[in-house]
DNA sequence: CGTCGCGTTGACAAGGTTCAAATTTGGTGG
DNA sequence: CCACCAAATTTGAACCTTGTCAACGCGACG
């Protein structure tokens, strides 16, 4: 389960200059729909907070089969990485603009200062905490509970909204759940049928979930 | 995959002491075959390295299905967590001995040496690096793949060795792969059929790799 | 010698994927 | 504003990989 960050006391949750005491230049950027952020392998010069809008990261197979490791909502940091090369390839899933700093700039800052260390390795270890629930799910619960704890997670980081917009598509999703994109469709169809969710507004991303307890209890 | 440990020239790889400049006491522990290291939930005190043996670190749900995060094993550092709890369990796979050092001691240390801060977080981004890829292989990775990368992985990590020994049994590979047993041992079988690898000895649990590099195309 | 833990193998079931088609939605240009 | 087209989503049916259940083999050990 993702940690929410939309009006968190933590001081992590904050601007990203806050992390290093306002001593870092950022800058804004925008990315249109679908655009590449960083691609995997490239270097890694900087690291990202977004603004608004939506990012997903993600690994790809030679053969197209991909893996997207998370979603990255407002307020969420990305893209540190501690060798010289990313990972894995961030692009926005729509309109995103997002907070740019150099890395250099961000872990040269950081050394001179205790306390940023510390804020700094708590923000690795939630990608960490996220990433081993995230393998729990894709290595042991089955499509149900995967769909179920995908809809209560996106619920927490939104803030348990009363309609809830979900910016990605259902290929994302499926490739979020390691599931296929006709199987969410089918289980978020099922869920429909069972009252637990509805449809909203003409849009199949607009939702609102009917009955959150009865989720968490599929979640298992 | 994993990132090989013995005889590594990167500092973060040695001796736990090391880490913060020998001015940290270590104390060292035994712990026989199944026996838990810590469980999830419980107070985040010490920090572990490995001299010999092997742990595993997993999550467990309601039901018992259980997914293994990883193994470690001669030289790898575990149960270091940001929190002031664990987040998963560790078990003893075979009789393992541990070098200990308190957490608050570690990060203290840490806290003044800049240098110090910056292994710290490689060590957690190596973690990081596993989950990723790990989430690939659960999410998006067929039987086949999944049990050849579990073979080059352990080759890797073991460095190459002519006979490999696992140090756990089908079921825990199978808990760290998504899979059953039976499929592990199914999958171990054809390989075996198709001269991919051979069993040694009485035990399954020593073979050779007879061909690397198709295992490595198998893998994807 | 019997039991127990571990591993293998087989037969069958099932959850999820694949392939295909219908339906809806969103964007674009007239 | 509406028509039209491409993209996204839903739905159905057949298929297949993997899980489930069960039997068996083998070595260790009391």
């Amino acid at each position: 389960m993702l940690v929410r960050t939309k009006a968190s006391p933590r001081p992590v949750d904050g601007h990203l200059a806050a992390l290093a005491g306002e001593q870092i230049f950022c800058s804004e950027f925008k990315y249109r729909k679908g655009t590449v952020v960083f691609g995997e392998g490239e270097e890694a010069e900087y690291v990202y907070q977004i603004i608004s809008g939506a990012v997903r990261t993600y690994k790809l197979l030679p053969d197209g089969r991909r893996q997207i490791n998370s979603f990255h909502l407002p307020g969420d940091l990305f893209g540190l990485e501690n060798g010289a090369t990313h990972r894995f390839t961030a692009e926005a899933v729509v309109e995103t603009n997002v907070r740019i700093t150099g890395r250099r700039s961000l872990l040269d800052t950081m050394a001179h200062r205790e306390l940023g260390a510390k804020e700094l390795l708590s923000l690795v270890t939630r990608n960490l905490k996220h990433a081993e629930n995230h393998m729990l799910l894709l290595g042991r619960k089955t499509a149900l509970e995967r769909v179920a704890a995908f809809l209560l997670e996106m619920d927490e980081r939104l803030d348990h909204p009363d309609v809830m917009t979900l910016p990605m598509k259902r290929r994302d999703i499926a490739d979020y759940l390691g599931l296929t994109l006709e199987t969410v469709s089918r289980t978020f169809s099922a869920f429909r049928d069972e009252k637990l969710l509805q449809f909203c507004g003409v849009s199949q991303r607009q939702l609102v979930l009917l009955n959150r307890i009865r989720l968490a209890q599929l979640d298992t």
